[in-house]
Parts: C-alpha cells; structure tokens; sequence
DNA sequence: AACTTGTGTTCCATATTGTGGAACATTTCT
DNA sequence: AGAAATGTTCCACAATATGGAACACAAGTT
C-alpha cells in the first residue's frame, strides 16, 4: 500500500496496529468536533481511501461506539453516550486528577478534595488526607452548601445558580446575605479561585479552584483545606498560586484552552 | 488463525474490520464495566492473546481513548472524559431519542419536549412541534422552575432535591406549598410520570416521563404538552402510556435494565 | 424525464499488516 | 533469593486489511 503521507508525528516508534490507530484516531475526531462531521468530512481529515473508512466506521458502528444519522452525520453512539451520562463517568475524572491532589498535597502537606455539583450541593468525589494529626476529616461522599464553602463558590463563580432560598448560618462568618456572597463570588471568579475562612466550621479555612471541561463549563473543583492556624494569609496566597496551576493543567488535559478569565462561554455550569 | 469462538451473534455476514472490530469490543467493555478491569480481565473476557491485546490498547492509548493507571487497571481516556463531561455529549442524547419524539408527535400531535436538569431548573433542549395552529411556542433553551412543570417534576421523583426556597405561584393551581409538591412528586414516581395541569399557565397541561441511564439515574425527561381542550384525562391516559413505553425504550438503549419501580438507585439524580 | 454529480458500499487480487507463540522484562508474592 | 504472575517485544508466517474500480443509490441540474 502506497501510505506516504501518514499524519502521525514522526519519528516515534509506532507500537500498536494501523488498522485500530485508524479507527481511534477517527472516534477522537468524531469525539471532538464540534458539528458532527460527515462522512466526506472524515475522509478528507483522515485521507483514508472510501472504501477502508466506510469499513473502519462499520466496525464502530457494530460496537455502538458511532451512530450514522439519516442525513450521514457521523456522531458518537449509544455505548459513549451511555457512559457519558453514567456516574461511572467521574471516575476517570478522579483518576485522571488523582495525581494532582496528590502533588498538592506533598507540596502543601494539607487536605485536598475534588468535588461536583449535584443538584444545588456540592459533592466530595475524592480526598488525599493531610499529613498532619489535627484536622484529619473524610469528607468524600459529603454534600455541602455552596454558600459556606470555597468548592461551592467555585461553581457559582463559573454560572451555577445562586441559591434562591435563605443562607444557613453555620457559623457567625457565614455570608447569609444575597448580596454579599454575590460579591464574594464575583471576587472569586476575578481572581480564579475562592476562600473560605471559618465560614462553614470556625477556624477551618479553604481555598478552591474551577476545573474546565473543553467547552468551558465548570466540571470539578479542587479543594486546600486546613485549620486556621496552619493556613495563614501568606500561606493562603502561595497556595492559591499552586492550587490555580494545577487546575489549569487538568483543564488542559480535558481540552480547555484559554487565556481568558473565569468566565464560563455558557451558564450550564457545573450541571454536567 | 484459529478463530474459532467468536462471541459475536452468528449468521450475520460481517462487514468491517477484524482488529477494529477486536478493539472496540474491547472499548466497550471497559466503558461498561463498573469496576476498572485489569489486562487479564480483558484477556479473558476477549479470549485474544496476551501479545494482540496489548497492541490493541496501545493503539487505544495512543489516541486518548484508554487510560492505564499504575496499578494495571484499564479506564476510559481522557478523549472519552472530554467528551463526556462536555455540553457536546447532549448532542448525542438529542440524537438518540429525536426518532422517539417525532413517533409520539405522529401519534399525539401535540408538542413534543426533551429537557435535562440544569441546577435547579429544567431546560428544554429539544422539540417537535405540535401539528395544530393553537398552541406552538418553542420551548428550546428556555429554563423553567421544577415545581410547577411535569418534566421538573419527573426530575424531583427521580432523587432530585426539592426547591428550597419559596415555590413561585405561577398561576392558581400552582402547588406552592412543600408538602403538597412532595405529594404530587410521591405520586409522580409511584406511577411512572407526572402530570402538570394548569400550573405553569392556565390552560396548559403537560406530562413527563424519565429517561434513565445504565446506573439508574435520571438524566432527562420526555414531555407533550397541549391545552386543556385538547388533553382531557382519557387522552392524558392514553398518552402517558404511549410517553412511558418511549421512554422505557431510551432508557434500555441507554443501557437501563429494570423491572423496578421509578425510584433511583442513588441520589444523584439528573445531576449527569 | 433523462443526465450528471455526489456519496457510500461491495468486490477482488495483492502484499501489507496483524497475528499468536515464545522469549524476554518487570514487578509481586512467599 | 526464588517463584509466580503480569505485560511487552520479537519474529516468521499467512491471514487479513487495503485501495482502486465497479457498483448502487440519492440528489441536484438542464
């Protein structure tokens, strides 16, 4: 077969079978683009022969992993979209950032949490616990106000819907007004990341951060938490620094690119 | 080769690729399975040789559609999470059900609505529009409240939370009391769909079923809505059969096997 | 209506490419 | 340290994927 012009980098010794990097290379396209490409489309971007792609896509198809449309729009099938609406789905998500907590947590030595919204709370999904004996909570699995907490304001930095009814009071810092946590959260979403200082417990503070999906939304959140005594105000600062980077690295991985600010392209925030 | 056990259902002449075919076999397995399998999980489940299965997922990683963690176990890559946490993924879901919507306008009608739950609010994301002169508005993109529309409602029996705050009196059959919500939502999951008459705007009824995934959780809702002239109870009847047998049939697509009740296995209902 | 263009599938001879067994690394358990 | 388990690379062989052409089918165009 007279293949000259593979568009694979060069130069890496290519492990693997060329029938499945085809067919892979094809599901990401189908994956990523945002119209859902036709078959001409395919063909130019892959430069397979017809004959090669119509079979390739018939092996996915068969597989549920594409679905050809009346109209010959190519788009992702049952199988992607079953596992797109699972809960399982987050667990790649806790995989993938599992590294970073754990960074952060050797840098800092303090808790680290990623979190979802769920409904109008926000979900621990993951925790590395902190090195210290004071201070030591599992908080996986716990659902928390978004008001009172640095997780929360992240996702109302990045759209979610102020919470409409009264502001618990959960300790006297609590932000229990419309209008301050309003600002609080567009401070927040200023500076790309949020605190929270003996808000929810007194003397237990907070920093978090948004992690961005590829459309922009507000998919997690990475949470530093420690005791007011250990998280100082020069503290505080360095940390936001480290917390904002990773972040950022994690939304890289998931195809967000951006210079741009906080501000979510769209307001279905965090709901996915 | 002695390809002698393939598991494949016989007798269908199959058209597409051996190795493609192999490897997305694989995918699949890996997208369903709840826990992570490991190599030798899949070796057995696949029956392929140590060495073809290995290029297989190298092929598959290579591209972003497999991750391997240190310890072995094969998850879904961060194209597939891209993909999954992204607005895109809804394309496919609108997709997916689009035939269903038009078959239950063709039988109705009326309008037909698809609709996920975005915070705390209900957005529509799809429509077919109802054969008749009086009663077309196109509902897309609009958000509406949960507590006085029947696709809110399929969400809140579904495990959704409750509004909090006050519940808006959109007309005087509005239920503006929790209680009487929670009754009517109580009711909404014993039977399987929920009915809104005239509580979002007078004269309007509409009902709704859910549309579940592989893990039970509600992840949208199906609706035809008409004026009260048009859906008495004998034709609202009738017609929640019809949405409730569709909407059966999506869910199974979807993955979503039960002889069950309405109620969700775990609470993060729609939150997807 | 008869052409023409566009799109996708099936057929088929060819040899490229995938395959499985065995050897080789690497890690994990005893 | 030895043994067992797990995964990767190597290799000769031929099974399997490949691309061009022919073929169906649909959608514009005159």
């Amino acid at each position: 077969m007279s293949s000259s012009d593979e568009n694979l980098s060069a130069a890496n010794p290519p492990v693997g079978t060329q029938a499945v990097d085809r067919a892979a290379a094809l599901l990401v396209t189908i994956l990523e683009s945002s119209e859902a490409p036709s078959f001409g489309d395919l063909q130019a971007s892959s430069g397979l022969a017809k004959s090669t792609l119509s079979r390739l896509l018939s092996s996915l198809e068969r597989h549920g992993l594409v679905l050809r449309s009346d109209d010959g729009a190519v788009r992702p099938g049952t199988a992607i979209t079953r596992y797109a609406h699972s809960d399982r789905s987050y667990d790649a998500l806790i995989e993938l950032t599992r590294p970073y907590l754990q960074h952060m947590n050797a840098v800092t030595g303090e808790t680290i949490n990623l979190a979802i919204l769920v409904g109008d709370e926000v979900e621990q999904i993951a925790q590395v616990d902190c090195r210290f004996l004071i201070g030591n909570v599992n908080w996986v699995g716990q659902r928390l106000p978004t008001h009172c907490t640095a997780l929360g304001k992240v996702f109302l930095a990045g759209g979610a819907p102020l919470p409409n009814g009264p502001l618990a009071r959960r300790t006297p810092l609590t932000l229990t007004t419309q209008g301050r946590l309003a600002a609080d959260v567009k401070e927040a979403a200023r500076r790309g990341w949020a605190l929270a200082d003996s808000e929810l417990e007194p003397g237990l503070v907070a920093i978090a951060a948004p992690v961005r999906s590829s459309d922009g939304s507000v998919v997690a959140a990475l949470s530093i938490t420690g005791p007011s005594t250990r998280l100082t105000p020069a503290r505080i600062r360095e940390f936001a620094r480290l917390l904002v980077a990773d972040c950022t690295e994690i939304s890289t991985a998931l195809g967000f690119h951006s210079k741009n600010g906080f501000h979510s392209k769209n307001g279905k925030a965090g709901a996915a």
